[in-house]
DNA sequence: ACGAATATACGATTTGCTTCGTACGATGCT
DNA sequence: AGCATCGTACGAAGCAAATCGTATATTCGT
Protein backbone atom coordinates (compact mmCIF):
# COMPACT_ATOMS: atom_id res chain seq x y z
CA UNK A 1 0.00 0.00 0.00
CA UNK A 2 1.46 3.57 -0.79
CA UNK A 3 1.82 5.46 2.15
CA UNK A 4 -0.46 8.69 2.40
CA UNK A 5 1.48 11.61 2.17
CA UNK A 6 0.02 14.56 4.20
CA UNK A 7 0.22 17.91 2.27
CA UNK A 8 1.67 21.13 4.29
CA UNK A 9 -0.52 24.14 4.29
CA UNK A 10 1.20 25.50 1.44
CA UNK A 11 1.09 22.59 -0.75
CA UNK A 12 -2.76 22.49 -0.14
CA UNK A 13 -3.33 26.06 -1.25
CA UNK A 14 -1.63 24.91 -4.49
CA UNK A 15 -3.29 21.68 -4.48
CA UNK A 16 -6.41 23.88 -4.25
CA UNK A 17 -5.66 25.97 -7.40
CA UNK A 18 -5.00 22.68 -9.20
CA UNK A 19 -7.83 21.19 -8.34
CA UNK A 20 -10.24 24.06 -9.48
CA UNK A 21 -7.94 24.70 -12.95
CA UNK A 22 -7.17 20.56 -13.83
CA UNK A 23 -3.88 21.58 -15.54
CA UNK A 24 -1.64 24.34 -14.83
CA UNK A 25 1.56 25.96 -15.26
CA UNK A 26 4.20 27.08 -12.22
CA UNK A 27 2.88 30.74 -13.34
CA UNK A 28 -0.53 30.39 -13.24
CA UNK A 29 -0.81 28.80 -10.12
CA UNK A 30 1.75 31.69 -8.94
CA UNK A 31 -0.36 33.80 -10.70
CA UNK A 32 -3.56 32.97 -8.72
CA UNK A 33 -1.43 32.29 -5.18
CA UNK A 34 0.05 35.85 -5.36
CA UNK A 35 -3.62 37.69 -5.43
CA UNK A 36 -3.56 36.38 -1.95
CA UNK A 37 -0.15 35.99 -0.91
CA UNK A 38 2.69 37.44 -1.15
CA UNK A 39 5.51 35.40 -2.01
CA UNK A 40 8.37 35.12 -4.56
CA UNK A 41 8.12 32.93 -8.44
CA UNK A 42 10.42 30.67 -7.57
CA UNK A 43 9.53 30.01 -3.96
CA UNK A 44 6.33 28.80 -5.95
CA UNK A 45 8.10 26.89 -8.01
CA UNK A 46 10.43 25.25 -5.46
CA UNK A 47 6.67 23.77 -3.46
CA UNK A 48 5.62 22.64 -6.35
CA UNK A 49 8.75 20.62 -7.65
CA UNK A 50 8.56 18.99 -3.84
CA UNK A 51 5.47 18.13 -4.44
CA UNK A 52 6.10 16.55 -7.59
CA UNK A 53 9.23 14.75 -5.22
CA UNK A 54 6.78 13.16 -3.17
CA UNK A 55 4.14 12.33 -5.59
CA UNK A 56 1.27 15.04 -5.28
CA UNK A 57 1.10 16.10 -8.63
CA UNK A 58 2.24 14.84 -11.81
CA UNK A 59 3.89 17.13 -14.64
CA UNK A 60 4.49 16.64 -18.25
CA UNK A 61 7.69 18.20 -19.24
CA UNK A 62 7.75 17.74 -23.22
CA UNK A 63 7.23 21.01 -23.34
CA UNK A 64 9.75 23.56 -21.79
CA UNK A 65 6.93 25.08 -19.95
CA UNK A 66 6.08 21.69 -17.42
CA UNK A 67 2.37 21.70 -16.88
CA UNK A 68 1.17 20.26 -13.61
CA UNK A 69 -2.21 19.13 -12.49
CA UNK A 70 -2.58 17.31 -8.83
CA UNK A 71 -2.54 13.75 -8.52
CA UNK A 72 -3.52 13.23 -5.43
CA UNK A 73 -7.69 13.11 -5.07
CA UNK A 74 -9.33 16.01 -3.54
CA UNK A 75 -12.11 14.02 -1.89
CA UNK A 76 -10.11 11.83 -0.36
CA UNK A 77 -7.33 14.48 0.82
CA UNK A 78 -10.05 16.46 2.33
CA UNK A 79 -11.92 13.72 4.22
CA UNK A 80 -8.31 12.92 5.65
CA UNK A 81 -7.58 16.38 6.35
CA UNK A 82 -11.08 16.36 8.05
CA UNK A 83 -10.74 13.40 9.87
CA UNK A 84 -7.75 14.51 11.46
CA UNK A 85 -9.42 17.74 12.69
CA UNK A 86 -12.50 16.36 14.31
CA UNK A 87 -9.87 14.55 16.29
CA UNK A 88 -7.70 16.91 16.98
CA UNK A 89 -9.78 19.78 17.51
CA UNK A 90 -13.43 18.48 18.42
CA UNK A 91 -12.67 15.16 20.74
CA UNK A 92 -13.56 13.16 17.63
CA UNK A 93 -16.81 14.41 17.08
CA UNK A 94 -17.84 14.81 13.62
CA UNK A 95 -21.41 16.51 14.78
CA UNK A 96 -19.81 19.27 16.87
CA UNK A 97 -17.52 20.43 13.72
CA UNK A 98 -21.17 20.32 12.02
CA UNK A 99 -22.73 22.05 14.39
CA UNK A 100 -19.77 24.33 14.01
CA UNK A 101 -19.81 24.68 10.86
CA UNK A 102 -23.32 25.64 10.18
CA UNK A 103 -23.66 28.04 13.05
CA UNK A 104 -20.84 29.73 11.48
CA UNK A 105 -22.04 33.37 10.50
CA UNK A 106 -19.97 34.06 8.06
CA UNK A 107 -19.58 32.17 4.46
CA UNK A 108 -23.39 31.78 4.66
CA UNK A 109 -24.86 28.76 3.37
CA UNK A 110 -27.58 29.71 0.59
CA UNK A 111 -31.68 28.25 0.59
CA UNK A 112 -29.76 25.48 -2.60
CA UNK A 113 -26.95 24.84 -0.02
CA UNK A 114 -29.55 24.24 3.23
CA UNK A 115 -31.78 21.86 1.27
CA UNK A 116 -28.36 19.74 -0.35
CA UNK A 117 -27.47 19.55 3.41
CA UNK A 118 -31.60 18.07 4.23
CA UNK A 119 -31.33 15.97 1.72
CA UNK A 120 -28.29 14.07 3.10
CA UNK A 121 -29.51 14.02 6.77
CA UNK A 122 -32.75 12.78 5.87
CA UNK A 123 -31.19 9.71 4.09
CA UNK A 124 -29.46 9.27 6.98
CA UNK A 125 -32.01 9.39 9.18
CA UNK A 126 -33.53 6.93 7.74
CA UNK A 127 -30.41 4.24 8.36
CA UNK B 1 -5.92 44.57 18.72
CA UNK B 2 -4.62 41.36 19.79
CA UNK B 3 -3.27 39.84 17.70
CA UNK B 4 -4.46 35.82 16.94
CA UNK B 5 -2.07 33.03 17.95
CA UNK B 6 -2.52 29.73 15.79
CA UNK B 7 -2.03 26.60 18.20
CA UNK B 8 0.29 24.25 16.49
CA UNK B 9 -0.51 20.72 15.98
CA UNK B 10 0.48 19.71 19.31
CA UNK B 11 -0.67 22.70 21.41
CA UNK B 12 -4.07 21.84 20.14
CA UNK B 13 -3.98 18.16 21.55
CA UNK B 14 -2.85 19.95 24.90
CA UNK B 15 -5.68 22.47 24.76
CA UNK B 16 -8.00 20.09 24.13
CA UNK B 17 -7.00 17.92 27.10
CA UNK B 18 -7.18 21.79 29.12
CA UNK B 19 -10.81 22.77 28.06
CA UNK B 20 -12.10 19.52 29.56
CA UNK B 21 -10.39 19.36 32.47
CA UNK B 22 -10.95 23.37 33.24
CA UNK B 23 -7.62 23.24 35.84
CA UNK B 24 -4.65 21.20 35.29
CA UNK B 25 -1.03 20.66 36.07
CA UNK B 26 1.65 19.46 33.39
CA UNK B 27 1.55 16.04 35.07
CA UNK B 28 -2.13 15.68 34.72
CA UNK B 29 -1.88 16.88 30.66
CA UNK B 30 1.06 14.44 30.13
CA UNK B 31 -0.73 11.90 31.57
CA UNK B 32 -3.51 12.41 29.59
CA UNK B 33 -1.19 12.60 26.81
CA UNK B 34 0.50 9.83 27.00
CA UNK B 35 -2.60 7.84 26.84
CA UNK B 36 -2.08 8.10 22.96
CA UNK B 37 1.46 9.34 22.29
CA UNK B 38 4.56 8.40 23.19
CA UNK B 39 6.31 11.49 24.43
CA UNK B 40 8.50 12.45 27.07
CA UNK B 41 7.32 14.51 30.37
CA UNK B 42 9.62 17.83 29.44
CA UNK B 43 8.59 17.62 26.30
CA UNK B 44 4.78 18.09 28.01
CA UNK B 45 6.67 20.64 30.25
CA UNK B 46 8.22 22.48 27.42
CA UNK B 47 5.40 22.67 25.30
CA UNK B 48 2.88 24.35 28.17
CA UNK B 49 5.44 26.74 29.03
CA UNK B 50 5.86 27.59 25.55
CA UNK B 51 2.54 28.03 25.29
CA UNK B 52 2.33 30.00 28.55
CA UNK B 53 4.61 32.53 26.85
CA UNK B 54 2.26 32.73 24.00
CA UNK B 55 -0.28 33.28 25.74
CA UNK B 56 -2.43 30.53 25.25
CA UNK B 57 -2.91 28.85 28.53
CA UNK B 58 -2.57 30.63 31.81
CA UNK B 59 -1.14 29.43 35.10
CA UNK B 60 -1.06 29.46 38.91
CA UNK B 61 2.52 29.94 39.76
CA UNK B 62 1.76 30.56 43.61
CA UNK B 63 2.42 26.61 44.33
CA UNK B 64 5.02 24.86 43.61
CA UNK B 65 3.17 22.72 40.91
CA UNK B 66 1.65 25.26 38.66
CA UNK B 67 -1.70 24.86 37.74
CA UNK B 68 -2.55 25.70 34.39
CA UNK B 69 -5.71 26.34 32.25
CA UNK B 70 -6.35 27.57 28.66
CA UNK B 71 -6.75 31.06 28.25
CA UNK B 72 -8.31 30.84 24.97
CA UNK B 73 -11.43 30.13 24.08
CA UNK B 74 -12.70 26.64 22.87
CA UNK B 75 -15.10 27.70 19.97
CA UNK B 76 -13.49 31.03 18.95
CA UNK B 77 -10.33 28.74 18.11
CA UNK B 78 -12.39 26.13 16.78
CA UNK B 79 -14.26 28.59 14.26
CA UNK B 80 -10.74 30.58 13.29
CA UNK B 81 -9.23 26.95 12.46
CA UNK B 82 -12.28 25.91 11.21
CA UNK B 83 -12.61 29.07 8.66
CA UNK B 84 -9.16 29.02 7.32
CA UNK B 85 -9.40 25.19 6.90
CA UNK B 86 -12.63 26.08 4.61
CA UNK B 87 -10.56 28.34 2.66
CA UNK B 88 -7.56 26.70 2.11
CA UNK B 89 -9.52 23.43 1.84
CA UNK B 90 -13.08 23.72 0.79
CA UNK B 91 -12.62 27.02 -1.76
CA UNK B 92 -14.62 28.61 0.78
CA UNK B 93 -17.40 26.92 1.39
CA UNK B 94 -19.01 25.52 4.48
CA UNK B 95 -21.05 23.36 2.54
CA UNK B 96 -18.98 21.59 1.15
CA UNK B 97 -17.32 20.59 4.22
CA UNK B 98 -20.51 19.95 6.14
CA UNK B 99 -21.55 17.66 3.22
CA UNK B 100 -18.14 15.94 3.53
CA UNK B 101 -18.42 15.77 7.22
CA UNK B 102 -21.98 14.13 6.99
CA UNK B 103 -20.98 11.95 4.63
CA UNK B 104 -18.04 10.69 6.32
CA UNK B 105 -18.82 6.71 7.44
CA UNK B 106 -16.59 6.46 10.41
CA UNK B 107 -17.28 8.57 13.17
CA UNK B 108 -21.36 7.96 12.59
CA UNK B 109 -23.44 10.39 14.10
CA UNK B 110 -26.13 9.00 16.58
CA UNK B 111 -29.87 9.62 15.91
CA UNK B 112 -29.49 12.54 18.88
CA UNK B 113 -26.50 13.77 17.20
CA UNK B 114 -29.20 13.94 13.46
CA UNK B 115 -31.64 15.70 15.73
CA UNK B 116 -29.58 18.36 16.65
CA UNK B 117 -28.12 18.69 13.66
CA UNK B 118 -31.73 19.24 11.79
CA UNK B 119 -32.89 21.56 14.32
CA UNK B 120 -29.89 24.37 13.61
CA UNK B 121 -30.95 23.52 10.09
CA UNK B 122 -34.48 24.53 10.78
CA UNK B 123 -33.69 27.34 12.23
CA UNK B 124 -31.28 28.74 9.35
CA UNK B 125 -34.14 27.84 7.04
CA UNK B 126 -36.15 30.03 8.46
CA UNK B 127 -34.22 33.23 7.60
C1' DA C 1 21.81 38.41 -33.83
C1' DC C 2 21.35 40.15 -29.24
C1' DG C 3 19.39 41.72 -25.06
C1' DA C 4 15.27 41.03 -22.17
C1' DA C 5 12.19 38.00 -20.40
C1' DT C 6 10.99 33.53 -18.88
C1' DA C 7 11.79 28.81 -17.56
C1' DT C 8 13.85 25.15 -14.44
C1' DA C 9 17.17 23.53 -11.01
C1' DC C 10 19.29 23.72 -6.83
C1' DG C 11 21.72 25.12 -2.74
C1' DA C 12 21.52 27.94 1.41
C1' DT C 13 19.19 30.21 4.89
C1' DT C 14 15.70 31.13 8.03
C1' DT C 15 12.14 29.96 10.89
C1' DG C 16 9.30 27.33 13.74
C1' DC C 17 8.02 22.90 15.96
C1' DT C 18 9.30 19.14 18.64
C1' DT C 19 12.02 16.66 21.54
C1' DC C 20 14.99 15.77 25.17
C1' DG C 21 19.08 16.18 28.39
C1' DT C 22 20.67 18.50 32.22
C1' DA C 23 20.67 21.59 36.09
C1' DC C 24 18.85 22.69 40.17
C1' DG C 25 15.54 23.70 43.88
C1' DA C 26 11.69 21.90 46.86
C1' DT C 27 9.41 18.20 48.94
C1' DG C 28 8.79 13.72 51.00
C1' DC C 29 10.27 9.61 53.28
C1' DT C 30 12.71 6.83 56.63
C1' DA D 1 19.87 14.46 58.16
C1' DG D 2 20.28 12.21 53.84
C1' DC D 3 18.51 10.33 49.73
C1' DA D 4 14.95 9.68 46.28
C1' DT D 5 11.35 11.89 43.98
C1' DC D 6 9.08 15.49 41.74
C1' DG D 7 8.86 20.02 40.04
C1' DT D 8 10.44 24.03 36.85
C1' DA D 9 13.77 26.25 33.74
C1' DC D 10 16.50 26.31 29.93
C1' DG D 11 19.62 25.29 26.18
C1' DA D 12 20.45 22.70 22.21
C1' DA D 13 19.79 19.33 18.74
C1' DG D 14 17.04 17.52 14.97
C1' DC D 15 13.89 18.15 11.55
C1' DA D 16 10.72 19.89 8.23
C1' DA D 17 8.64 23.82 5.91
C1' DA D 18 9.18 27.96 3.53
C1' DT D 19 11.72 31.42 1.24
C1' DC D 20 14.86 33.21 -1.82
C1' DG D 21 19.25 34.03 -4.54
C1' DT D 22 21.80 32.53 -8.20
C1' DA D 23 23.06 29.74 -12.18
C1' DT D 24 21.88 28.33 -16.51
C1' DA D 25 19.12 27.29 -20.60
C1' DT D 26 15.47 28.64 -23.78
C1' DT D 27 12.53 31.72 -26.09
C1' DC D 28 10.86 36.14 -27.76
C1' DG D 29 10.90 40.70 -29.71
C1' DT D 30 13.05 44.02 -32.50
Amino acid sequence: MNKYIKPTESELEILQILWEKGLATVRDVHESLSATKDVGYTTTLKLMQIMHEKGLVKRDESMRTHVYQASVNKERTQKHILGKMIDTLFGGSSTQLILQALGNTEAKATPEELEQIQKLLDNLKKN
